[in-house]
DNA sequence: TGCCCCGTTGACAACGATGTCAAATCTAGT
DNA sequence: ACTAGATTTGACATCGTTGTCAACGGGGCA
C-alpha cells in the first residue's frame, strides 16, 4: 500500500543522506564517507550504501554540503559577456566552459548588453549565488564595487575590456595595436581619406580602437577630416545609416575601418546598398563568419575570442589555487587577414 | 591596530547575516526580516540594518537560504544546448537568458557537443546543484533516466529536439515540414537530381529533416539516387569534402539541400571551390549570418531559436507557477528565405 | 486602573551536508 | 588470553539562513 501522507502534488520528495543512511543501514556520515570518496570505508558497506543511493536516485545537494565544507567552493564561475547571442562571446563563453568544465565547474553566462546597470546586476546574481570567481566584461565608468569581493579573496579577472578604479587581472586584446595595423595596412594601399566607424565611446575598447587608428594616421602625417570619424554606432542599422551618409557626401572616403563586427556588417550593407564594394575599400575589426566567401572577401583584424576565454578562466583558477602574484594584464595580439577588401588601392 | 587573529591569505571574512545583527545592534531574524522586505519592522530599525549591511557590503547566500526556505528555489535554471558558440545555440540561450532574467532567474549553460556522455554530466552538474528546471537538447538514444526527477516534481522542458523514453514538455522547429518545403521548392525550379547533406544520422532533428526531405521527392515522384544522400557529416570540412566529391562524380546534382548551418558553410566553400555556385542550386536549414551578401544570397529555411528559448522557458516557468496539465509538445514553424541561391535552375 | 490586542522583536530549531571526536570493532603481538 | 594499536563507524555541532513561536511593550477601551 501507498502511504496516505503523500506529497501534494504527487511529487516524491528528493532523498537526502539520511534517506540513504535509512535504507543502506548506516549512519549518515558514512553515507557522506562513500559519496565523496573518503577513505576507511569496508568495500561492503561502500557497496550497500552505493546501492540505496541508486535506487533512489540520490544526487547530493552541493550546496549544503558547501556551507559547512571548510573550502567554501561552490564550483560554480559567474561570466558577464557583451551577449551569449554574439560570436565573440559565444567564442569567448566556450573556451570558459571548456576549462572550466575540466575542472568540474559550472558557469553562470549572463549578457552585459553594455549597459551598467545589467552589469551591477548580474554581478550582484553572481555574488549571491557564491560564485567560487568572476570574469567580467564590463560597461560601467568605474568597478571600485568590486573592492570588497576582491579583498575577501574571490578572484575577478576582466576579459575584453580593462577594469578602471580597481587593480586586478585583466585579458583584452591589443586594441590600439590593430586598429593601428588596420590604418598602416589601408595606408599602405595608398589611402588618405579614411572613414572610422566606432561603438559608443562609453566602451573603453571602442576608445582605444579610435586612439590607435587616430595615433597611426598622425604618424603617416595623414591629416584627420573630423566628418569621416563616426563614432557612437550600437548596432548594424547604425553603421549602415552612418556610412550610407558617408558615401552620399560631397567628398566620399576611399576606404572604411570598421571598428567592430556588426559595424562592418553594417558597413558592407552600406557599400552593396551604393554598389561600392569594389572599389572602397574595407577593414573591419573582429572577425566574421562567412567573411572569405563574400565578393571580395572582407579583411579583418582579427581577435582571438577563445584564447581571451581561456586565458581568464585559467587566471581564474591560478587564483584559486593560491596564486596571490601582483595582478596582470595580459594583451592577446590581434591577426590582419587579408582577404580582399582591405587590398583595394583608391585609384579606382 | 590590525587583530593579529587576522585571515590567512589577508582576506577579510565574508559578512554574514549575524555580522550585521551585530553591528546594526538587532537580532538576526530582523536582518533576515529587512534584507527580505518582509513586514512589521519599524522604519528606524529598517534603516539601522540597512546601514550595517552597506557597511559592511553584505550579500544574503541565497543557498544558505534556499536550504531552510519552505519553496526550495535556487532561482537558476540549466540550460543544455549544442554549443554555446553555435549562432542557433547563441539564439536560444539569449532568449531563454532575458525570460529568466526578467523572474531574477539566472542560467547554467552547457554545451552538448553531441556526446551523450556530456548529456548526463551536465544534467548532473545542474542536479547537484539544485536548479528550479531544466532546458535541455540532448544527445542520448533515451532520457529515461530523468524519471525520477521529472517525479520529484522538476520541471524538464526539451528543446530543438524531442525527448525519447520520456513523457514531457518539448518545444521544437517542424523539422520534416522545413526540409518537405526546401525539397519542394527546389522540385518547382525544375531539379529533379537534389543532393541531400544531412548530419549525424544518430541526431533527432537530423533524421526528422532526412524523412521530410525524402518523403516530398516520394510524393514528388521523383526517385531517389542514393548517392546523393549523404548523412553523418558534422562540420563543415566533411560537408564541404562531400559535396566536392558529388559535384566531381559523373552525375553531379544540380541542387542540393543542406540541413544544417555548419553543412550549409561547408556546402558553399564546395560550390566556391568548383565555381558552381551560380548554377548549382542550393538551400540551406537554418538561417546564417551574412546570407544576405553572398552572391547569389543563400536561400534558406530559417529556423526561430529566439521562438524555441523564450516558448521553453516560459515552459518552465508555467510548470514552477504549478501548471499540472499533460506534457505539450510545441511545434515552431520555418520560414522559407529566398535569396537566389535556391532560385537557380538546373537548365544551366 | 486593568485587560486585551496588536505590532515588533529575538531565541531556537531546522534545512542537508561535513568536520570533529570518541566509541566500537578488529588485528596482531606477546 | 589479553592488550596495544589501527580501522571502521556514528553522534553531534555547525555552516547561513528562514519558519515558528513566544515575549515584550504600548495603545485603546471598558
Amino acid at each position: 500500500m501507498t502511504s496516505l501522507s503523500a506529497q501534494s502534488a504527487g511529487s516524491k520528495p528528493r532523498p537526502t543522506m539520511r534517506h540513504v543512511a535509512e535504507l543502506a543501514g548506516v549512519g549518515i556520515k558514512t553515507v557522506s564517507r562513500v559519496i565523496n570518496g573518503e577513505p576507511n570505508v569496508t568495500p561492503e558497506t561502500t557497496q550497500r550504501v552505493l546501492d540505496a543511493a541508486r535506487a533512489l536516485d540520490y544526487q547530493p545537494d552541493l550546496h549544503a554540503g558547501n556551507l559547512r565544507r571548510s573550502d567554501r567552493r561552490t564550483r560554480t564561475l559567474g561570466l558577464l559577456v557583451g551577449s551569449v547571442d554574439n560570436p565573440f562571446s559565444g567564442a569567448v563563453h566556450r573556451a570558459v566552459e571548456d576549462a572550466a568544465a575540466e575542472r568540474g565547474v559550472a558557469v553562470f553566462a549572463s549578457s552585459l548588453d553594455d549597459d551598467p546597470e545589467r552589469e551591477r546586476e548580474a554581478v550582484a546574481a553572481f555574488l549571491r549565488r557564491r560564485v567560487d570567481g568572476l570574469i567580467l566584461t564590463v560597461a560601467s565608468a568605474d568597478q571600485a564595487y568590486l573592492e570588497p569581493e576582491l579583498q575577501r579573496g574571490t578572484p575577478v579577472v576582466f576579459v575584453d575590456r580593462e577594469p578602471s578604479g580597481i587593480e586586478t587581472d585583466a585579458v583584452v586584446s591589443d586594441n590600439a595595436g590593430g586598429a593601428a595595423r588596420a590604418a598602416e595596412h589601408l595606408l599602405a594601399q595608398g589611402h588618405r581619406r579614411i572613414a572610422y566607424l566606432g561603438d559608443l565611446h562609453s566602451i573603453q575598447t571602442a576608445r582605444e580602437r579610435r586612439r590607435g587608428f587616430l595615433d597611426a594616421l598622425d604618424r603617416a602625417g595623414v591629416p584627420i577630416d573630423e566628418s569621416l570619424v563616426v563614432e557612437d554606432l550600437h548596432d548594424q542599422g547604425a553603421a549602415c545609416a552612418a556610412l550610407l551618409r558617408l558615401l552620399d557626401g560631397s567628398n566620399p572616403p576611399t576606404a572604411v575601418f570598421s571598428a567592430q563586427n556588426l559595424i562592418t556588417i553594417g558597413a558592407l550593407h552600406a557599400l552593396r546598398e551604393r554598389g561600392r564594394h569594389r572599389d572602397t575599400a574595407l577593414v573591419g575589426f573582429d572577425d566574421i563568419e562567412l567573411a572569405d566567401l563574400l565578393e571580395p572577401g572582407v579583411t579583418v583584424i582579427a581577435q582571438h575570442p577563445d584564447d581571451l576565454g581561456r586565458i581568464a578562466a585559467e587566471r581564474v583558477f591560478e587564483r584559486l589555487d593560491g596564486d596571490r602574484s601582483a595582478s596582470q594584464r595580459i594583451v592577446v595580439g590581434t591577426t590582419l587577414i587579408m582577404r580582399g577588401s582591405g587590398e583595394i588601392s583608391p585609384g579606382r
